[in-house]
RNA sequence: CGCGGGAUGGAGCAGUUCGGUAGCUCGUCGGGCUCAUAACCCGAAGGUCGUAGGUUCAAAUCCUUCUCCCGCAACCA
């Protein structure tokens, strides 16, 4: 019986198309999602659109069109990057999807029932010119930081949720399960800022505008984006209120919420007090990933410094993109973005270190052995390191991707990939195919070196997973275990070149 | 004094838990090799580990001062 594994990345707001540094998360959840599926589990991996709120009928109104168009538009532009991205998703889920609305009001109702959820009044400052509600820190001067007037205290009729009620259950949670809020320093930030000064009750619900869920006991008020998009975790695996499928009691709780770190209050407070409500353990673990940002800041359309992946992928390759976003960004700060770095990781690692590794040695196998290989065993001393390197690779992966740290985990193939280019300067090859008497040591060396590319194409499908086939496949290989195999026989297919160098100057 | 994280050769980072030869990738310079996509391999230069002080036989690592950078500070998502 396999083990299941539930991942999951935040839904994508259809505010706009997304640009590289949204791109990130769906295809960082990806790398992990075919990791685990590559050491054997069960794998669901769900993403998806985040479709209601205020901005986005702003956005709507604005282009002339309905809200639903509006947003049905982007979801498809946001699913095809996902696919351009070649992102292995199970489910791209819509909160718009009738099903989910549907649960989403069941929801709402049952924290209605149990007193968790009551009709309360919002105070708050407010800017009637600007029809919002601001907080104090927010005002500049103690005025709108929109527009500069005055606001007065204003209340309206509101849905709260308690959040209060579950403060106490959710420190001892976080305190007790130093894993559940990733990276460690964003724990802190949770408990001291909002947790430790104590929670105040969350504004569910909303009139200043329709699009939305209608909440069905008073429907001028429809469901605040909060309740409704964190939902997507539990309501497309088959939650119901009253009564759960099989499947969702098989799923949840979700191993990984991927999320981006703007939104770890959302994931690391609201949703475990949602959850709490509805009697649902909760997520084992959510991390809030870093940003790639450009090098003269985060990216905004405003700043003219925006570039999309599907441009990006267009220009050089679907692998190569996935491969600098995934190995750029650390594990807990921003990473930056540049086409100077992007082409300089791309003929650095992929065309030099790998690219090479593969050509150069699939080459010599054709030249000395007409393609054909066979471990003669006439094994040397220098054999031993690169050996044992290949056959600790995966306890080394599995190290760095148990803690997150994907980026560590390339590298780790990658030592391998640098050690077998090194190798081969140690064995001279060409130098053993002038002396027939080491021809069997030639063939063993080369032998080893197909071995270690093998094992290392393996351990990269879920980064270059196409990549990972090319290389597979100009081996001919159709071995994808993890460990240096002594009794393979290979005929090895023409050598392509995986990664095309990149001229700066262009 | 709101809370938290950080400052390491030209660039980007690791090392700080449990003090003991300062490491990796890229870049620069020199050399080697020729199987390979002017790729690969070896070597060298380059750091008083932000500042000032303290503890210690010994501090990037522990303690204190200061400076600078970044994140968070709840109802936009």
């Amino acid at each position: 019986m396999k083990e299941k594994y539930y991942i999951s990345t935040a839904i994508a707001y259809t505010s706009g198309k997304p640009h590289i540094g949204n791109t990130y998360e769906i295809v960082l959840a990806d790398a992990i999602a075919r990791y685990k599926r590559l050491k054997g589990f069960l794998v669901y991996f769900q993403t998806g659109t985040d479709e209601h709120g205020e901005k986005i009928q702003i956005k709507a109104k604005e282009e002339n069109i309905t809200p639903k168009e509006f947003v049905d538009e982007i979801a498809s532009e946001i699913k095809s990057i996902w696919d351009i991205m070649n992102t292995s998703y199970d489910k791209f889920v819509r909160t718009t999807d009738e099903h989910h609305e549907k649960i989403v009001q069941k929801i709402f109702k049952k924290m209605l029932d149990k007193g968790d959820i009551y009709l309360g009044e919002y105070k708050g400052l407010y800017c009637t010119p600007c029809e919002s509600f601001w907080t104090e820190n927010q005002l500049v001067d103690g005025k709108c930081p929109d527009c500069g007037r005055e606001v007065e205290l204003k209340s309206e009729e509101s849905y709260f949720f308690k959040l209060s009620k579950y403060q106490e259950k959710l420190m001892d949670y976080i305190e007790s399960h130093p894993e559940f809020i990733q990276p460690a320093s964003r724990k802190n930030e949770m408990i001291n800022n909002f947790l430790k000064p104590g929670l105040q009750d969350l504004c569910v619900s909303r009139t200043s505008f329709d699009w939305g869920i209608p909440v069905v006991e008073n429907p001028q008020h429809v469901v605040y984006v909060w309740l409704d998009a964190l939902t997507n975790y539990i309501t497309n695996i088959g939650y119901d209120p009253d009564g759960s499928s099989e499947e969702f009691n098989k799923l949840w709780p979700a191993d990984l919420h991927l999320i981006g770190k703007d939104i770890i209050r959302f994931h690391t407070i609201y949703w475990p007090c949602f959850l709490m409500s509805l009697d649902l353990p909760l997520p084992k673990q959510v991390f809030g990933h870093p940003w790639l940002i450009m090098s003269d800041g985060k990216m905004s359309k405003s700043k003219g410094n925006v570039i999309y992946a599907d441009d990006l992928v267009k220009e050089f390759g679907v692998d190569a993109v996935r491969f600098y976003v995934l190995h750029e960004i650390p594990f807990a700060s921003d990473g930056v973005f540049t086409k100077d770095l992007l082409i300089e990781r791309i003929n650095g690692d992929l065309v030099n270190i790998l690219g090479n590794l593969v050509n150069r040695t699939i080459s010599m196998a054709k030249k000395y052995f007409d393609s054909h290989l066979e471990n003669k065993k006439v094994i040397e001393i220098v054999d031993n390191e690169l050996i044992s390197m290949i056959n600790a690779l995966e306890s080394e992966i599995d190290n760095k991707m148990t803690n997150l740290e994907i980026g560590s985990a390339i590298d780790e193939i990658f030592e391998v990939l640098r050690r077998s280019n090194k190798y081969i300067d140690e064995t001279t090859p060409w130098t053993l195919a002038k002396e027939e008497s080491k021809k069997e040591r030639l063939e063993t060396v080369l032998y080893n070196l197909i071995e270690a590319i093998r094992v290392c194409a393996v351990f990269l499908s879920p980064f270059l997973p196409e990549t990972s086939e090319r290389i597979l496949s100009q081996i001919h290989s159709t071995d994808t275990s993890f460990k240096f195999n002594e009794n393979a026989v290979y005929d090895l297919n023409e050598a392509e070149i995986l990664f095309q160098r990149i001229d700066m100057d262009k």
